[in-house]
DNA sequence: TCTGGGGTCCTAGGACCC
DNA sequence: TCTGGGGTCCTAGGACCC
């Protein structure tokens, strides 16, 4: 049974409503006011409102129109700037890198980081010391943007713990004292419990936390299914030991655009399909992968939404094949009435194996994210274990920093590569990986932990 | 002027294979 | 000649998150 840890090393950062703060950093006029960033034309939508417009009701994924109904005359109604938002997101992540090299970014404005694997003082006093040091780091190194940052024993304790205090929050829930913190909440506050289970929760009477602990596996999977029922019942006593995952590879990607007015023209929308393609196309071509599912995502006139897909032989990157097999998949749809959106995308993602990073006759095959069990025998003889260094001329030093039957993973880190990728290689058949590879040099130290 | 855009994970049924 | 399992892949939809 998976459990928790024994100490809060766990630290998740939350950015106060970032892109309205990146806003009013920039311009001073902002500061104090209203302000919301997000569509700003008929269909818009709220990405983020600032604390000030949430005053009056403001709220991220609420209709522009809604919220320039509650907002004051003089709310500032912003369209975004996600250059700025990507730039200042990487200042911050690079000071969370700082404390460990296990950082694993969920969003443009939200990390994890596992304290474990760095060098530090988990008493509570020390990690209070750690997030104050850290958050005034962040607002001197973006210009004055906060953060909400939650310490605890596992990724869920953590995140908790900086929802609870923010804005400018400061949590850290000691190991031992999670059920007190998490039973009183409403479980509606537990990540992963939306509209939909809260309701089915609370037509059984479940209203907090502590009331989901007292309900069995069975009640639990009976009400929301296997996967997320036995999820709750172990949220609910705090067992959670999911791991900080850096770098984690994208298993999708995908472009949509919602029309101002619904479409009905067939050249048009064939038009459209074209250019989702060519802007997934272009992403996948800059991030060297290619896959064999084209989906095609169909929003109607009234909202109704569904989504065609076709897997292909052999995974796919080039536009017209994508823009082709969408296009066919349009021909099955209902149209009438008018298309509200149209989305393309492409999943079943395989990174390209880089042929010359590796000698042909030793290449290690980079690994799906999928398939890491199949089609990887156990190597008959040869192991890695955590903590050993290796290197690799194309990718710098690293360290083995987790290994299992047929893989390695390593973390690489030098000037070739910054910011320390993680790749897992397969290990197929131990002969392919001579015992002692040339370019396999040792250096750099293993990880603390 | 109702309801964005980018994702992840899960479920369920049917096909197909052993 | 009657009744099976298990496993994987594919498709479609839904819940959820930021």
């Amino acid at each position: 049974m998976q459990g928790m840890r024994s100490e809060a090393s766990v630290l998740h950062l939350d950015l106060d409503a970032f892109f309205a703060a990146v806003e009013q950093r920039d311009k001073p006029s902002l500061r104090g006011k209203p302000v919301v960033v997000g569509g700003t034309g008929g269909r818009g939508v709220v990405s983020t409102a600032s604390y000030e417009a949430r005053a009056y009701g403001a709220r991220s994924a609420m209709s522009t129109a809604e919220a320039r109904r509650r907002c004051p005359p003089g709310t500032a109604f912003l369209g975004g700037r996600f250059a700025a938002y990507s730039i200042t997101s990487r200042v911050v992540m690079d000071q969370l890198r700082e404390l460990s090299p296990l950082v694993e970014q969920v969003s443009v404005d939200e990390a994890y980081v596992d304290l474990a694997a760095g060098d530090h003082d988990l008493s509570v006093g020390g990690l209070t010391a750690l997030a104050r040091d850290l958050k005034e780091r962040i607002r001197t190194a973006t210009g004055g943007v906060n953060g909400s940052v939650g310490i605890g024993s596992s990724k869920t304790m953590a995140k908790i713990g900086s929802e609870l205090d923010k804005p400018d929050g400061l949590l850290v829930v000691p190991a031992g004292s999670e059920l007190d913190v998490l039973h009183p909440l409403p479980v509606r506050s537990l990540p992963g419990v939306g509209p939909a289970t809260g309701d089915r929760l609370s037509a059984v009477g479940v209203r907090t936390v502590g009331d989901l602990h007292e309900r069995s596996l069975t009640d639990l999977v009976a009400l929301v299914g296997q996967a997320h029922g036995g999820g709750l019942f172990r949220l609910a006593r705090a067992l959670d030991d999911r791991p900080v995952v850096p770098d984690r590879e994208a298993k999708s990607v995908s472009a949509e655009r919602t029309y101002a007015t619904d479409l009905t023209d067939l050249g048009r929308l064939q038009n459209e399909i074209r250019w989702l393609a060519d802007r997934v196309v272009a992403r996948l071509q800059k991030e060297g992968t290619a896959g064999r599912t084209v989906t095609l995502k169909f929003r109607r006139y009234d909202f109704t939404t569904l989504t065609r897909s076709q897997t292909l032989p052999q995974p796919v990157d080039d536009a017209r094949t994508v823009s082709e097999v969408a296009t066919r998949l349009l021909a099955g749809i209902d149209r009438t009435g008018g298309v509200r959106l149209l989305g393309v995308g492409v999943s079943g993602l395989a990174t390209y194996v880089q042929g010359d990073l590796f000698a042909p006759d030793e290449a290690p095959v980079v690994l799906d994210p999928e398939d890491d069990e199949e089609e990887t025998p156990a190597p008959q003889s040869r192991s890695w274990h955590p903590g050993q260094d290796v290197a690799h001329a194309d990718m710098g030093a690293g360290w083995v920093w987790g290994s299992g039957l047929g893989r390695v993973t390593v973390r690489f880190e030098g000037p070739l590569t910054p910011p320390g990728p993680v790749r897992t290689y397969a290990v197929d058949d131990p002969e392919l990986v001579p015992a002692d590879p040339p370019d396999w040099r040792r250096t750099g130290p293993p990880p603390p932990g």
